[in-house]
DNA sequence: AACTTATTGTTGCATTTGCAACTTTTTTAA
DNA sequence: TTAAAAAAGTTGCAAATGCAACAATAAGTT
């Protein structure tokens, strides 16, 4: 994933975040730092490590996003404006946090570092459409069966491969493909049968045409 | 949605254009005048009326979205890169287009249109992505009746109401929704019996909460 | 190593859903 | 206005799925 700073100089950098309206913010461990605000923010984090966590009204808790150093979130890019979201400390986090509005509505062009700025950003946004474009592509399949396969056959593209390196978990993959986990494993255990695919731990192999 | 061309003049449009590659290209009435490219683009309708189609493998055909004049779509935005996927005119269509990589890759940050075009694609990309969330948000629910619920939940809280009209035919809703027309229609039945709505056409008043 | 916690696999069963086939209603076009 | 074409409603039935409860592994922690 591209930078937000990149091609910009830590000096311009500096210069930038002075033109917006930007927060640096500390949390300490396993805080919420952020839950369904109204206003649209971008938030970068510095230090730290943080998670999106969505719990919906069953109470089930699961893990929308993992946010490490430098990683980009915001409620312009996650779905952070429901109330079943909130971004999670599970270290102490340090946050920079930038008003979305201050960035857009920021009207002198001139400054060059601006103009790179939301060039980075819209390379961002575009490539987050791309993945959530291939993510409704797998939601869209009416079975488990089909939306594995979906799944597989986007990563196979991507990676140019037939070996699939799964890169969460089981549990997280159901989630992902919006299936329940056991309803998923039995799946995958035919799929197996059938000899489509043969895995081991979280190695994929891809068998069929 | 926001325009791609908004403040920016016809003349600096007319110069933007000269600095980007572009193309303006003409298709008669029912052609298919793009499918699985390669690069990337960005197309705006000029005159005319087109559709975007999926196919399925069962050769099942559904309308993706409706372009009509002033339309934004392509390859970064829906995606079209996949096979099932064309756009196809259904009057005698006009379109520019723009390739992306040319967008990005132009260097020169001094043309003020040529950033303030860059940041109207970023309100465009942004909000996108905020459709794709909710949308995501409403097929990761596991039952039809969730979806639809959803589904109702996001309609009257965008538009801060509680009587839905529907934007497509119900045709279209089970598609976005993805699940099965009939049995969608059932489940809506069962919502009416319950009393949680009442329906009459594509108007739907929302009795619950 | 021993313990704890998380992940994965398995299965019976009730529920939900897709599918097919058909009817009724609405919309569109000639 | 009428014919044709979409869209919407209905229902039986088989298939797919979620759910629950539990066993078996694997991964982390002290």
């Amino acid at each position: 994933m591209k930078h937000l700073f990149s091609k910009i100089s830590v000096n311009e950098k500096e210069k930038l975040l002075r033109l917006l309206e930007t927060n640096i913010l500390s949390f300490p461990k396993n805080t919420t730092m952020l839950s369904s605000t109204k206003d649209n923010i971008i938030g970068i984090i510095l230090e730290g490590y943080a998670q999106i966590i969505r719990t919906d009204y069953n109470g089930n808790r699961t893990i929308i996003e993992e946010l490490n150093e430098e990683s980009i979130f915001g409620t312009v890019i996650s779905s952070l404006k429901s109330n079943e979201y909130e971004v999670i400390t599970k270290e102490n986090t340090k946050v920079l946090i930038i008003d979305y509005d201050s960035i857009i509505n920021y009207q002198n062009t001139s400054y060059k570092y601006y103009n790179q700025f939301i060039k980075n950003l819209l390379e961002i946004t575009t490539n987050i459409i791309e993945e959530k474009n291939e993510r409704i592509q797998i939601l869209t399949k009416k079975t488990i069966r089909d939306k594995l396969l979906e799944y597989f056959n986007s990563y196979c593209k991507k990676h140019a491969t037939r070996v699939i390196y799964l890169p969460f978990s089981y549990t997280d993959l159901a989630d992902y493909i919006a299936a329940d986990r056991s309803a998923m494993s039995r799946e995958l255990g035919y799929l197996k049968e059938e000899g489509f695919i043969k895995a081991k731990g979280r190695r994929i192999n891809i068998l069929y045409r």
